[in-house]
DNA sequence: GTAATTGCAAAATGTTTGCAGATTC
DNA sequence: GAATCTGCAAACATTTTGCAATTAC
């Protein structure tokens, strides 16, 4: 099993305070793509200390040192998932905002592919894809 | 070739007024995927009397109406294009903002896949396809 | 003439930040 | 003890909205 997202943030040599710790277990224990509103909420649960603007730094820090990656789905707010995840893509169902988890290999490689044909570096740049169908 | 933007907002029943007009010229014209801000200040180039929220007020309801199509890439701001466009998917490099159109038979072969293998129904649902990379 | 549209300024949302006090190392 | 982190409230960026005046049809 990989390492707490706690685990990680030790590692990295950054100061672990009781508001980390509690955001880094919301985040360990959250299968889902909460956004900075909702990890506030579980985390208050847990320590009713902690200010939303913590949680956006904390969010923010852990993305930059990454242990988190930050997702944007459409609607306006960032939400974040752990970085060590096993890698995969999402779909976002427009209407309901439900995001299902998939992976597949083939988009992968097409992902390789297309940026190729653009003349793009895949090392040098990070690209995200973004696709769209017709209703 | 397909009719200009204000034509189909004409043919919608929409009202036309002077700022319609002049912000369905400047979509017509933008061969990019122009942000609230952009498309205020192109419009305000031809008619110095647009004022940014009937921007806003006019993207949505040509959206709504489904003359525009609203793109979200994840730097929290709306951009927007015309809906009578060839289809076209997006990629972005995240560190440059730079937006990339490409076509690609094989990615919506993939996507219906995808949708189908999830028990989608991709008549009923609009789904948007988020494919990251591991830098 | 009536209903829809506009500009303005205010409000609503999501996010960042300055600062004084508290905490980690 | 020095440097970092926190909470609070204010600031910021993007988008929406109430209202009175204007405009389209």
């Amino acid at each position: 099993m990989t390492k707490t997202i706690l685990n990680r943030c030790e590692a990295h040599g950054l100061r672990v305070t009781g508001q980390r710790r509690t955001i880094a277990q919301v985040l360990d224990e959250s299968a889902d793509h909460p956004d900075v509103e909702t990890i506030h909420a579980r985390a208050s649960a847990i320590d009713s200390n902690i200010s939303v603007a913590t949680v956006y730094r904390t969010v923010k820090l852990f993305e930059e040192s990454g242990l988190l990656e930050r997702r944007e789905f459409g609607d306006g707010r960032a939400r974040y998932e752990d970085a060590e995840r096993e890698h995969h893509d999402h779909l976002i169902d427009v209407q309901t905002g439900e995001v299902i988890e998939f992976v597949d290999p083939e988009i992968e490689a097409l992902q390789e592919k297309i940026a190729q044909r653009l003349g793009y570096d895949l090392k040098g740049h990070r690209l995200e894809l973004f696709g769209t169908r017709r209703k």
